[in-house]
DNA sequence: CAAAATTATATTGCGCGCAATATAATTTTG
DNA sequence: CAAAATTATATTGCGCGCAATATAATTTTG
């Protein structure tokens, strides 16, 4: 973009220390893996997984909300949605029905079972927070930076598309 | 674990506020996701996903690893790992070879092409850099923070398998 | 209002990531 | 040293996550 030249010279990093750039995708890419990890053991007695429990989550938050309006949320498309909600449904915990004032859209409902597991939640969250180990101060400011990193690049990727 | 009851009444959150915790788990799910999608376009040229592009960033640190060894410091499995190098190996980056002197482990090395993408991988960190828009204290700070984060969560994991 | 464009969802195919299992090589045990 | 146990890798099956494509409904355009 710019007509400067001289910035090349990060060219070889000192062996055995990564760039940091790479260090923080590495840290996220792993910090990712071990939550799924911990979260595994706590949602397998209900037959669910982590993906599963997070469209949960967000139904709690508001019941009856289209694919799309999910996906939004999630930053997911169909591709992902679609089999997920239907094993959701097929387990017992939401319910799918065609909008009957437009007949494209699908409004997704928790069952009784669905909002039943919100109490069972509870134990999770609290397993959960128990296994990170953090004071609240870091927790929020953990998640602040990383939503903020995550605003950052979403922005670069939607300036990329529009040119 | 302890006896206490008196702290079971984070049972419900207000509406429209996830608790604390499950922000940040969904947040660092959302900064992985974004981070491969920022990486996308840039590794797509080369053939490359982002967990090829980690794997050959640990053989450019070390070369002629054991899969054992490679897993150990990615966190991954020969289920995963099995079929990505031998995907890697069709692409050309690296080669395979049982050890002579013990014939259960494969070392992986990296060919002319695998050595050369390294040369490559300078633009590469400097778009991620730029993608980020963090300085360089941010970077290093969410960096430790996330490392410190999951070396708590696989802690917990291991205590909990020990029992 | 009919044709074209847009929108919402679903499907297919591919690459992880992981659990469960299989296989072959090596080490340990009796 | 032979049998049993362990170790390293590979394979199978399932659920994401995403790109590409298909389909049906709705909206826009001429």
């Amino acid at each position: 973009m710019t007509d400067k030249r001289d910035e090349a010279e990060t060219d070889d990093i000192p062996a055995g220390m990564l760039a940091l750039d790479q260090q923080l995708c590495f840290a996220v890419y792993s910090a990712a893996h071990a939550l799924n990890r911990t979260y595994k053991p706590l949602l397998d007695p209900y037959g669910l997984t982590y993906p599963q429990y997070i469209v949960l989550m967000t139904l709690w938050e508001e019941d009856g909300r289209t694919v799309k309006a999910l996906g939004m949320t999630l930053g997911l498309d169909s591709g992902t949605l679609s089999p997920l909600l239907k094993r959701l449904e097929a387990a017992g915990y939401i319910h799918r029905a065609r909008d009957r004032s437009d007949e494209r859209q699908v409004l997704v409902t928790l069952t009784g079972k669905g909002h039943a597991m919100k109490r069972e939640a509870v134990g999770i969250r609290r397993q959960i927070g128990k296994a990170t180990g953090c004071s609240l101060e870091a927790l929020q400011t953990l998640t602040a930076d990383l939503q903020a990193l995550t605003g950052r690049l979403d922005a670069g990727a939607a300036q990329d598309d529009a040119a």
